[in-house]
RNA sequence: CGGGGUGUGGCGCAGUUGGUAGCGCGCUACGUUCGGGACGUAGAGGUCGCAAGUUCGAGUCUUGUCACCCCGACCA
């Protein structure tokens, strides 16, 4: 019956369309009218405010300061590296004039031919090149160095398809900009990022990640290396979702960035990029949700219990608040958010299909039954699991349930990944066992002829190239030459 | 850009051979309810995506156009 009446498609009739029913009925998100960009939605605004309140503490930990740099970048800028021109010129929204007039012959307004700007200007898909170009005035000297920036935008990228959060022509993200004196500071720089980052969607967002290395057709347009976080969601598809780049001098050349060091030289800067976007809200949705609606690790949850008082009557209410208001304190000074929802027009029941469906890690119902008792009921999200428990100490109860909580889903959902995870030996296999989905760790020959191959037939990429784990060698599954490791393969989002 | 689909109250939909627009949810008021999406009664709300055309008459037929969604190719 409440499962009807949300009308979510369940998972395992059409993963996609429960994916796209949850993002809208769990009030994350919805479709504008503008192609391709979505309105965040508060509740989905308030998971994502909790991601970035997180990350921007881990950047700043490690060193980081934010800044701005602007939305527009002189369409020049963007040619000066020639593998970031091929990545991203396609995909490009372009100002090309400044002002609008009224329609002469007609009603509303058309572009100003008088307007037209002496050279175009391109929406940001990324800020490397205007980032770089003011990183020339920054450094003279190893001593300026190095500079370890951050800056939290949107970007835009003129994609065919979009998906909510998976995928849209606009999105948030964050992107870190360094310079650095040395080839080895600037790529440790990137491979700590990938683990801030992997330390972040494990220990905050409850999903399990595979460290790895991107192969050169996967790597972002204008590295020498991509460092990648993988996950893998409920469907057996893969998600990348974080990268952190070493792009090495190419910058630097690019926009003429040279310092001189210790010993009186003149070099080049050494470079890292890395980011991470509302696409993490995705990651989020698909690794922990199920076929009752949305399941939010305690550490991200807008609020992680909701208390639903169950009365008759004014006199029931106000007892019952009176005695909600002490749990309240108690929690909150613990620190845990509480949501007390006493809205009069909504009945219980409605109340708890609705948490449920937004995914409220901890829900408490108390009524007049409880009152007698001194107890409380206690709901659970992620087992769907409810008890009645004593009122007293009950802030410590629920503290030890929300970890609880965001260890049992993480470890859900990497019981999940090894489950799926299965090493495969022939082509042939590979072939069958790809279409079961999950990550299969297969010998490759290190080329991107085979990667293409491999890609064209059956539409599996390689992931990642796993930092750890096993490193024995072997031979390519399909051209049997020498292979260093087993490289991660899957399909992906 | 190819293929498929949809545009009708806020949302989801129906609308027969062309005859002047209806259902469910939601919304408003009142009452009874309240421990898993309550019920009754009474209401409000639509130039049917847009533009031409055929016709005495178009939600319905014709042509054009716009938008959005889904599936591919491209990508975080």
């Amino acid at each position: 019956m409440a499962k009807e009446l949300k009308e979510l498609t369940s998972r395992s009739e059409n993963y996609s369309q429960w994916y796209n029913d949850l993002v809208i009925k769990a009030d994350l998100a919805e479709n504008s009218a503008v192609r391709g960009c979505m309105v965040i939605k508060p509740y989905g605004y308030a998971i994502w405010e909790k991601m970035q309140a997180e990350l921007d503490r881990m950047f700043k930990e490690t060193g980081h300061v934010n800044a701005y740099f602007p939305l527009f970048i002189p369409k020049s800028f963007l040619s000066k590296e020639a593998d970031h021109v091929e990545g991203f010129a396609k995909e490009c929204a372009v100002v090309t004039h400044y002002r609008l007039k009224n329609n002469a012959e007609g009603k509303g307004l058309i572009v100003d031919p008088e307007a037209k700007l002496e050279e175009e200007l391109i929406v940001r898909p990324t800020s490397e090149t205007i980032i770089w170009n003011t990183y020339k005035n920054w450094i003279q000297s190893y001593r300026d160095l190095p500079i370890l920036v951050n800056q939290w935008a949107n970007v835009v990228r003129w994609e065919m398809r979009t998906r909510l959060f998976l995928r849209t022509a606009e999105f948030l993200w964050q992107e870190g900009h360094t310079a650095h004196a040395t080839e080895a500071e600037a790529m440790e720089e990137a491979i700590k990022m990938m683990h801030v980052y992997a330390d972040f969607a494990e220990n905050f967002m409850g999903v399990p990640v595979i460290k790895g290395t991107k192969s050169a057709n996967e790597r972002f347009a204008g590295a020498l290396e991509t460092f990648c976080i993988e996950a893998l969601m409920q469907d057996g598809k893969a998600l990348q979702a974080g990268t952190s780049h070493f792009l090495g001098q190419n910058f630097a050349k690019a926009f003429d960035v040279t310092f001189v060091d210790k010993s009186n030289q003149q070099d080049y800067v050494w470079a890292s990029s890395w980011g991470v976007s509302t696409r993490l809200m995705g990651a989020l949705i698909m690794t922990h949700s199920d076929d009752n609606g949305l399941v939010l690790p305690p550490k991200l949850a807008p609020f992680q219990v909701v208390i639903v008082p169950i009365y008759k009557n004014e006199e029931q209410l106000s007892v019952i608040t009176e005695k909600v208001d002490t749990i309240i304190s108690a929690l909150k000074a613990k620190g845990i958010s509480v949501k007390f929802d006493n809205n009069d027009t909504k009945k219980p029941g409605w109340k708890f299909a609705e948490y449920e469906l937004k995914g409220v890690p901890v829900r408490l119902a108390i009524g007049a039954r409880d009152i007698e008792n001194d107890t409380i009921e206690v709901a659970r999200r992620d087992t769907l699991t409810k008890e009645t428990v004593s009122i007293e100490n009950i802030e410590n109860y629920i503290a030890d349930l929300l970890n609880d909580i965001q260890q049992n889903i993480f470890q859900k959902a990497l019981d999940y990944r090894v489950s799926v995870t299965r090493e495969v030996n022939s082509y042939e296999e590979f072939k069958i066992e790809i279409e079961k989905g999950g990550f299969l760790l297969c010998h490759w020959d290190g080329t991107p002829e085979t990667e293409e191959k491999i890609k064209e037939d059956t539409k599996a990429t390689i992931r990642c190239i796993p930092i750890e784990g096993d490193k024995t060698p072997g031979v390519c599954m399909v051209t049997g030459k020498p292979s260093a490791q087993r490289v991660i393969f899957a399909r992906a989002y």
